[in-house]
DNA sequence: GACTGGGCGCTTTTT
DNA sequence: GCGCCCAGTC
């Protein structure tokens, strides 16, 4: 026994007590997860493991920092300093930091991040002569990033009889130059280029030898690379803990593998497996809903949520006119609930699928003068002014950000137009020069526009003139006078008449100073290096310590709710087309919509209200929208065939629409409608009149 | 080279 | 219905 089993129940306490050899815990929603992973980390150092060879890798900065900091209550002070939790991404960049070379890294490469994704690829394309019309660059690099994410280079399509496949095999290709020329990986490479690290036999085995212990929390998200980090390091002593809940897994769209979590006890043979089923979450009425849904998946292990919290209210449904009705509705039953049943602010949530959907709420919330948060959305890093000083940072830190370079060469104007960068690029090509040198050697090239070469030229030396700045102590002082050198107050003035845009606009570029100086606090090691290495891996988690959690009711999509819990929860356009989206119904992903509904019912803790209208407006165009399939499968009623028609075309419509001219079969034609959608919510109780 | 309007096309977004 | 891209003017 140890002393890290009480207050847990047996699944539980196996999970702690089961450290030798491969586990595979089934953590259902609200079952204990993190409990269960801290716990039995404590229990491996008190049992005499050092906590370096313990290893714990999460897909969120969140999730690594809430386990550290629980971690660190439960064991001696300092007794956890030397573990290693953090993200995968984490992880592998300090691997590569250190051993980079090996597989042809410079030390000191960096990050980019979507923005810088979008305009390699956007780069690669045009070099390719390839339109936006022939090949969309967000969706080409989508489909390169879902071919990393399972460990699959450019050949195999380069190879295809299909033309189009053969110009993703080159958008790729040139992609990659693209961002090798820059010094930069994004964040596929990092894991790539960690599996490419660990198929040296030499460079593995310390890794193996120190890291004896592996744990791996949300399994059922990990791709390819990440499957195989694990697998080696972990592939000998098999040590390997992962946790997770297949039926949560919302990623598979980004590369993220079911099939990894289903797999497990195949891949470690003899694995024990620990199901947690008993949910302290949530009221047994939502559970019951929960399971009812999710059991209509028919690849998935087997589980079933109990109830330790007991009975409660059921599940609220109503059926709404449009959008405006829904969030009129919603906004009017939070009221009600904070002024007579005190509830707290923050024990309430709307959570819906798309992003367009809160704007509705938004507006009544106001109106209603509730104070709200918003979850997601653009973030703080997406900010115009944010990325141009990134990028001047980025650009002092690696002279050869190639990427950075395109982004700020013309910001603020100075007489750098896209012609001349074209014939610069050009230039670049033709003798194989990054094209900082083309700049900084520029008369030598009479193809080139003189002026602009001044300009860029002058651009570029009053950066260098900054770089030896870079120390923890100056870099605020760095990001002070790269503001000052390149004339951005003034750029953010011109650009901006109104007072308080302008305003707004300039505080983003002075939260980066004080993210700078925040950086530069961590003393000798802070380097600009760091900085913008910090920047990159935890973007997201400084946009979230904005929210002042409390005091605020929170609006999210359903993929940002995973892992949270609310009070009461409003599940809101519970409609065919939306969820599941009709994008999911057309490419045949309906599985994957239903566990976004089971995250979503499982958010809530002691009251769920589940909504949905009868029209919409989609694209500027109001549509007749029928409920969800999964309204019925919650109430535990057969959804009408019908429904699932309709559905089915109205998805087909779209595909076909999307992939214009390939000859789709469409659905079936719709048959005469005559379901009655209220059928549903009718039967549901405790729906009142307004 | 820098600025304005018409046209198109649309999920989700841990790092 | 909104934003983003490109084409057209000054």
């Amino acid at each position: 026994m140890s002393k890290f089993t009480t207050g847990l129940n047996d699944e539980q306490r196996r999970a702690v007590l089961t450290t030798e050899g491969p586990l595979l815990v089934l953590a259902g929603a609200g079952t204990g997860k993190t409990r269960v992973i801290t716990h039995r980390i404590a229990h491996l150092l008190a049992g005499g493991v050092p906590a370096r060879a313990v290893l714990a890798m999460t897909f969120t900065n969140k999730a690594a920092g809430e386990m550290k900091e629980r971690i660190a209550k439960l064991v001696p002070h300092g007794a956890g300093a030397d573990l290693t939790v953090g993200t995968f991404h984490a992880f592998c960049v300090k691997a590569l930091r250190q051993f980079g070379d090996r597989v042809g890294l410079r030390r000191n490469f960096g990050i980019c991040d979507a923005d810088d994704q979008l305009m390699a690829m956007k780069q690669a394309l045009r070099e390719l002569q390839l339109t936006e019309a022939d090949m969309p660059p967000r969706l080409c690099l989508s489909r390169v990033s879902l071919l990393k994410s399972r460990l699959l280079g450019a050949e195999g399509h380069l190879e295809s009889g299909d033309q189009g496949e053969v110009d993703l095999g080159r958008a790729y290709q040139r992609y990659d130059a693209a961002l090798r020329a820059s010094g930069v990986l994004d964040f596929d490479d990092l894991l790539v280029y960690m599996v490419k690290l660990l198929q040296d036999r030499a460079t593995l085995a310390p890794f193996r030898e120190r890291f004896r212990y592996l744990c791996v929390d949300e399994y059922q998200d990990t791709n390819g690379p990440q499957y195989e980090i694990v697998r080696q390091i972990g592939g000998e002593h098999r040590n390997v803990c992962v946790v997770g809940d297949d039926d949560q897994s919302i990623y598979g769209w980004r590369g993220a593998d079911v099939s990894k979590i289903l797999n497990f006890e195949r891949d470690f043979p003899g694995a024990a497996v620990v199901r947690l089923e008993t949910n302290y979450r949530s009221t047994y009425e939502i559970l019951q809903g929960a399971n009812a849904v999710i059991r209509h998946n028919t690849s998935r292990h087997e589980k079933t949520l109990r109830s330790a919290a007991g009975n409660g209210e059921a599940i609220i449904v109503r059926r709404l006119r449009d959008e405006n009705g829904e969030a009129e509705f919603v906004v009017a039953d939070m009221l009600q609930r904070l002024r007579d049943q005190r509830v707290p602010l923050g024990d309430l949530a709307v959570l819906f699928r798309t992003a367009v959907q809160p704007r509705v709420f938004e507006m009544q919330l106001r109106r209603a003068g509730i104070p709200y948060n918003l979850v997601g959305g653009m973030s703080f890093f997406d900010r115009k002014e944010v990325r141009d000083v990134l990028s001047y940072l980025k650009l002092i830190a690696n002279p050869s950000d190639e990427l950075a370079l395109l982004r700020v060469i013309n910001t603020p104007p100075r007489g750098v137009g896209g012609t001349s960068v074209e014939k610069m690029l050009a230039v670049a090509a033709q003798h194989r020069l990054p094209l900082a040198d083309v700049i900084a050697r520029g008369s030598e090239f009479a193809a080139l526009p003189a002026g602009a070469v001044v300009g860029a030229r002058a651009f570029l030396e009053s950066l260098a003139g900054l770089r030896h700045l870079q120390t923890g102590k100056d870099l605020v002082t760095l990001v002070k006078q790269v503001v000052q050198v390149v004339g951005y107050q003034e750029e953010i003035k011109r650009c901006y008449p109104e007072q308080v845009t302008r305003l707004k606009r300039w505080e983003a570029v002075t939260e980066i100073m004080n993210m700078a100086e925040a950086h530069g606090r961590m003393g000798e090691a802070a380097t600009l290096a760091s900085f913008l290495e910090d920047v990159a891996l935890n973007a997201q988690d400084d946009n979230d310590k904005e929210e002042p959690a409390e005091g605020r009711l929170t609006l999210m999509t359903l993929h940002s709710a995973k892992g949270l819990e609310f009070g009461e929860v409003y599940l809101v356009g519970m409609e065919e087309g939306l969820l599941p989206h009709a994008r999911s119904v057309a490419d045949g992903n309906v599985e994957e919509e239903r566990r976004l509904a089971y995250v979503g019912i499982t958010r809530a803790r002691r009251r769920l209200t589940v909504t949905y209208t009868e029209s919409r407006a989609r694209y500027g165009k109001r549509a007749t929208v029928l409920p969800s399939r999964f309204l019925y499968e919650m109430l535990g009623k057969q959804t009408p065939p019908d429904l699932l028609h309709q559905s089915a075309a109205v998805a087909g419509k779209l595909a076909a629409v999307e992939e214009e001219g390939a000859v789709v079969a469409a659905a079936p034609p719709a048959p005469a409608r005559a379901t009655k959608p209220a059928a549903a919510a009718k039967k549901a109780p405790a729906a009142k009149k307004r």
